[in-house]
DNA sequence: TGCGTGATATTCT
DNA sequence: GAATATCACGCAG
């Protein structure tokens, strides 16, 4: 397990959406919070295309001050708030001025699971199953206590937000349509999810 | 299965 | 400036 950092850290994001978007499953994310580590592994990802994806906040060339951090480097975070109640969490690749990102849907918790219960509101709080816990891109956002205060950081030698390597271990990745953006036309039907076969912390069964 | 909720982009005056 | 339409969801029921 090896904390990414500097110049591997920013090899590891300089690629495009789609193969960040596999990359990213089976690494795991670590918010430091209070001094107590909180982390899950991450087992669902979407890739967003920039500027030809419908589907994407940057779709045709939108700049605007919300989605600025898609715009910087590979590494940095992108959080945005939707729905009136939920934060995102994506992760911007490519490179400088392309704005390509990876959402990040669901985690398997690993670490500090008592805190994201406690941060977690409504049924999840109590009897629900450790896998409810960060099943949807906004259960991962209240249960690792990210808003929009970590919007354009770098997840490269964060201080409070990273990604650890893990050793490679054989996975099965499925693969589909994305969720909630059928607007998005012919861009709908892409098959730009990925997520860790079977795993059960994944947030929708995949649709054949 | 519906619908809340509020920031944001867009579209007006 | 101000009104309005829209949304990468989650939960109650």
């Amino acid at each position: 397990m090896s904390k990414l950092a500097d110049r591997a850290g920013l090899v590891f994001f300089a690629v495009d959406a789609a193969t960040l978007a596999q990359r990213l499953i089976g690494t795991r994310l670590v918010r430091l919070l209070d001094g107590e580590r909180i982390s899950g592994v991450i087992v669902e990802t979407e890739a967003y295309l920039g500027v030809e994806d419908k589907a994407a906040h940057t779709y045709g060339g939108r700049r605007t001050a919300r989605n600025e951090a898609m715009y910087g480097p590979p590494g940095t975070c992108y959080v945005y708030f939707t729905y009136g109640m939920h934060h995102c969490l994506n992760v911007v690749c490519g490179a400088v001025d392309e704005p390509v990102a990876v959402l990040i849907r669901a985690l398997e918790p690993t670490e500090g699971l008592v805190t994201m219960r406690r941060l977690r509101t409504g049924a999840a709080k109590r009897s629900h199953p450790d896998t409810a816990l960060c099943s949807g891109p906004g259960k991962i956002c209240q249960a690792l206590a990210i808003d929009r205060k970590l919007n354009g950081t770098s997840l490269i030698g964060g201080a409070n937000l990273w990604l650890e390597e893990r050793d490679p271990r054989p996975i099965t990745l499925g693969n589909s349509a994305r969720i909630g953006v059928a607007y998005a036309e012919s861009w709908s039907d892409r098959p730009l999810r990925w997520y860790l076969s079977g795993n059960p912390n994944i947030s929708v069964v995949p649709r054949k």
